[in-house]
DNA sequence: AGCCAGGTGTACA
DNA sequence: TGTACACATGGC
């Protein structure tokens, strides 16, 4: 059911709209979307054209308006398999509800936030480097950077008095040098691991659709190869982008933070430790990190 | 003021 | 294979 001016996009059950804006809203500093109460605005470059969302949920659906209209159907496709992995609409996640329930970590967490998937990031050069971006520093200062290189390397577009940014290309960022990066505040390393990452997607030495194809470990090494890409960027990688309910980052320290809390234990667990318990949840090893994280906001 | 942060690469036993 | 350490900079 769509028209001209909105998509209606079936959702599944078990699908909470508000706790995937709770997430959404974690940064006041997020500049890729604007939350407006129950509705998130979006810029979208689609086919290299400007789109601009408007989304909401209603019961049973989605619904994504757009306000300047007329999008042919291929558009309205992209539009529609971009949402459906922004919000992992295509899991069955009746199995993880049933593991959870009996699982003596999840129970709690995951009965509270019923509803919530997983929210993706799509693209893949966007996941890889705001993973980057995001390592060993704190949230606050990681959207801080992000907001910076958007802000300097995206294009933006106005809607209603407000800007609105699409991330920077890879192709502009494979050509910046690091001294560029650095001014915003990048280290040297990360700069550098940065336009290397633009240059591998450029260069096609990595793509999404190849990456697909492969199994988990297959894909972990491929995402390793990337300098700067070690196994906690890779596992957030496969968890955030390619969807893969194995991937489970296991030295994320907000999963340490958010476990020693409900296990009350006296001191931040090790690497290890959180490994070897995340083994238990076998292939939903993903949902249980997204819950974790989930549960440390509010 | 000093520890910590959504880690990674490198060196070395 | 496993451990130690530099990296670099802001947040709190």
């Amino acid at each position: 059911m769509s028209s001209d001016h909105y998509l209606s996009i079936p959702t599944p059950t078990d699908f909470s709209f508000k706790e995937c804006l709770v997430y959404l809203n974690r940064s006041s500093q997020e500049v890729l979307h604007k939350a407006e109460g129950e509705l998130i605005i979006k810029l979208l470059n689609v086919n290299q054209s400007f789109v601009l969302i408007k989304i909401r949920s209603k019961e049973n659906a989605i619904i994504a308006e757009l306000p300047f209209g007329k999008v042919n159907k291929e558009t309205g496709d992209l539009i529609t398999k971009y949402i459906h992995e922004w919000f992992d609409l295509n899991k069955d996640m009746t199995d993880f509800y049933a593991m959870a329930q009996n699982d003596p970590v999840l129970t709690n967490i995951v009965s509270r936030h019923r509803g919530l998937r997983i929210v993706g990031i799509p693209d893949l050069f966007e996941a890889l480097t705001w993973a980057v971006i995001g390592q060993q520093i704190n949230l606050t200062f990681a959207y801080t950077l992000k907001k910076r290189f958007v802000e300097h390397f995206g294009k933006s577009f106005e809607y209603d008095g407000q800007l609105y940014w699409l991330y920077p290309d890879c192709h502009q960022i494979a050509s910046l040098d690091v001294s560029h990066l650095k001014k915003l505040q990048f280290t040297t390393r990360k700069a550098e691991y940065v336009i290397g990452i633009a240059k591998s997607i450029v260069s096609r030495a990595i793509t999404k659709e190849a990456l697909l194809q492969m199994d988990y470990e297959g894909m972990k090494n491929s995402l390793m190869k990337l300098r700067g890409v070690g196994a906690w960027t890779a596992d957030y990688v496969m968890l955030r982008c390619l969807l893969q309910p194995q991937a489970f980052p296991s030295a994320d320290i907000g999963i340490h933070h958010a476990l020693r809390k409900h296990l009350e234990l006296d001191q931040k667990p090790t690497t290890n430790y959180v490994e070897e318990l995340s083994k238990k949840w076998g292939d939903w090893r993903a949902y249980a990190a997204f819950y974790l994280w989930r549960s440390q906001l509010e």
